[in-house]
DNA sequence: AATGGCATGTAATGTGTTACATGATTCG
DNA sequence: CGAATCATGTAACACATTACATGCCATT
């Protein structure tokens, strides 16, 4: 049994032969915006992975006190990974403390609903600014529109990303407005 | 210290004095949808918030081997809630399965990105069609236009449900679109 | 009388973060 | 030679889910 981390780790082995050091620093970077973890907790999963020879790996030449170790995904790993994705979707447990304030807006006064909506506004700005960036990155490549290049995969999860973005904004327009003309 | 969850908890107190189990359904079911806890988790925590002054309980008759306790939110509490409401923001740890799944989208044929695909699409528009549902309720009743009223909040969190939904749609249509033309 | 919902708690386990620990290599 | 980065691991703690445990009350 492999779990959703173990699947972002064979995702990015499927890439890329990597040492854990590397999967950490992708995963607490740029595929932050949809998963996340610490090397602590890459370690042992990767060690799991290998217990269940879905990656294997080479001691290479590097640095740090103990061997440097080079995982590549295997062809088990490879079936894993591919099975999952098209496989019933674990239910997502959605957490988005940011809804959770609003559904507490009711309680403040116009100027702190003002004061939040605007902070929510900022950083929504920020995040679409960030994400185009990456896109135009990936549209100057022309493996981005092939379908079995990972920078098509990639760049598909940034469109998400931005227009996730572009819906926020324009409910924050929406959600504003109701606020000024709103009754009581 | 308040945890998020105790937020949660308090945001829900704000609203109407409850027992742990009718918090438990809440989150479980109306919330779930940028919230959720189980009653194992929400008994202690109802305690720790009760231990820091920010509820207080009162016996009531009712089922069960123990007795029944009715939460309600203190002064205190509703401080802290609507301190926190305007305070900087958790970095949100964004954990999206679904968008790990694209991010290794390039790794199956074009039959089983297309079958991907239309799950993604089929959940969101049943639970698009959920939050009209839900929305359609609220517009019905004039307190979801009192920006005072706790209806005001739930429905807005439910406009941005409605617009993340609509936005995740037009992106399946967008990558669905780049699926059929793309190279290789 | 049986079933389902109400109601509260604990235990065990799994998942994730922070902190502790170590030391080699590379670049300035 | 000093600082930053590479590199791997464990320990302690926090947060979350599943399973265990109990038994009253209302409806059929």
């Amino acid at each position: 049994m492999v779990s959703v981390l173990g699947y972002a780790l064979l995702g990015l082995l499927a890439r890329a032969p990597s040492t854990g050091y590397d999967l950490a620093r992708v995963l607490d970077r740029d595929l932050s915006y949809f998963w996340s973890a610490r090397h602590s907790q890459i370690y042992p999963e990767l060690a799991r992975l290998e217990r269940g020879d879905h990656v294997r790996h080479t001691v290479i030449s590097g640095a740090g006190p103990r061997p440097t170790k080079r995982y590549e995904i295997t062809q088990r790993g490879r079936d894993a990974l591919t099975t999952w994705l098209v496989s019933e979707p674990e239910e997502s447990i959605e957490r988005n403390p940011t809804m959770l304030r609003i559904s507490s807006l009711w309680l403040v006064d116009r100027a702190a609903a003002r004061e939040l909506l605007d902070g929510v506004r900022r950083r929504s700005t920020d995040r679409l600014a960030l994400y185009r960036r990456f896109a135009a990155e990936f549209d100057a490549e022309p493996e981005a529109s092939d379908p079995s290049s990972p920078a098509f995969a990639t760049r598909a999860t940034l469109e998400a990303g931005i227009r996730s973005q572009q819906a926020r904004l324009t409910w924050c327009d929406w959600l504003q407005e109701r606020l000024e003309t709103g009754g009581a």
